[in-house]
DNA sequence: TTCATAGTTCGATGATAGCCGAAGCATCGA
DNA sequence: TCGATGCTTCGGCTATCATCGAACTATGAA
């Protein structure tokens, strides 16, 4: 009766708890090698190879050779957006992990989601956004305010109507993992955690592979101006 | 390592062929009963029965019983968005159904899909608002046009920025099941398809289930006068 | 009450697919 | 050339799970 683009294989792809893992591994950008996945998903090379197999031909990951080494990254940002959309239905239905989140203090801390700030710090600063009226929230739609867009050219030199994407909301609501409240993803959200870098205040960890964003002494000052628990 | 919602179950749920034919009959918004939902997967009402209870566990569909019948819905609409993310990445993969579209020729003329038109009349009027430069279209991404604001208020007195919506954009392009080309999603998508309703050019079948939109003989005229091929 | 229809539960079956040990290539460094 | 490392292929084991027949419950109709 009905034809189209085979979801359903697609979706068994992702359905298997080891490639999950390698794909959620994957959703911070970088890329990573076949060993590195596998260490990831808590299973042998041999096993991660066969999976990394399966994803390759679903169109899931693309490799890159160097070396003796083969680096997978995801192929394309639509995969993490609906991996990140999973994330949202399976929060809601209250089916969290039973592991519980990361040990590491410093990953808790603060550390890039995809492309954005996540962590205790990601959360503090949503939350002081919102504060501060410098944007709306309703459920995961996230709105920047006229407020917000000044505060945003005159603290932080982000010209806010340049953001808009096609494919992309300059605001969106990301589930933390770590605190399991919301952080500022979307356009926005990737373009604070860039000038955060360029200006000095963060950094991310050089460890391969690390999800980890240091902050400077003076960033962490100068975050905290902004986005301070207290104000 | 990593925490956060259990993405891989819920994605294992839509990776069975059975289930995902469920989800899929399920996205005209329609709610279905369960031995619908059976013949529209293939399977035995029994079997049928042990996926509909782990759907709904899973938060994916919601249940409203109606006499001895058990109607079944999307239960959110981010489920839609999901599944259609996932057709998304499976059609770039080229993984199409082993199955062709669909035999019936109303169905494959005009249906509904989701919430706008589709089939032949939906990729016809995406093409004919490509060609009289109301959309510029670059990739899945569609942008109204002036000329496109100025069409929608004149022609079918829809007000273009008032459907800008946080979580939907007004225009995207949806892969077409029978025609496997692009036609017009989005609230822009949904507003026409409820205007040409709403004057009475074209309803929904009144078979309950039916995806097929039928054109009234008025109605094929002046949808042809504004989105007619030759043009 | 009796029958029919919608839906569920239970148990057995069978196929799929994840998993690992062992062995095999390929690349790098010495 | 040799060994070490990264990754893949192969074969066999095992567990999970979709499937259906049969029997059961619940609602509606006659």
């Amino acid at each position: 009766m009905k034809a189209g683009p085979d979801i359903s294989r697609i979706a068994a792809l992702v359905g298997d708890p080891a490639r999950c893992n390698m794909l959620t591994a994957l959703m911070t950008g970088r890329a990573l090698t076949a060993s590195e996945l596998a260490q990831e998903a808590g299973i042998t090379p041999q096993t991660a190879s066969s999976h990394l197999a399966k994803l390759e031909a679903g169109g899931l990951i693309e490799p890159e050779k160097q070396g003796r080494h083969r680096y997978y990254r995801l192929s394309d940002p639509d995969v993490a957006d609906v991996l990140e959309g999973l994330q949202g239905i399976a929060a809601r239905a209250g089916h969290m992990r039973v592991r519980t989140g990361p040990k590491d203090p410093a990953l808790r801390r603060a550390r890039i989601c995809y492309d954005h700030l996540a962590g205790d710090l990601g959360v503090q600063m949503l939350d002081s956004m919102k504060r501060q009226k410098l944007v709306r929230q309703s459920k995961q739609a996230i709105e920047l305010t006229g407020e917000g867009k000044r505060f945003m050219a005159e603290e932080l030199q982000i010209d806010a109507d340049a953001l808009t994407h096609p494919r992309r909301p300059v605001c969106k609501a990301c589930l933390d993992w770590s605190e399991r409240r919301h952080h500022l993803a979307g356009t926005l959200g990737a373009a604070m955690m860039d000038r955060f870098t360029e200006l000095k205040w963060a950094a991310r960890d050089i460890t391969p592979g690390s999800r980890v964003v240091n902050f400077s002494r003076n960033g962490e000052k100068r975050f905290a101006a902004l986005f301070g628990a207290g104000e």
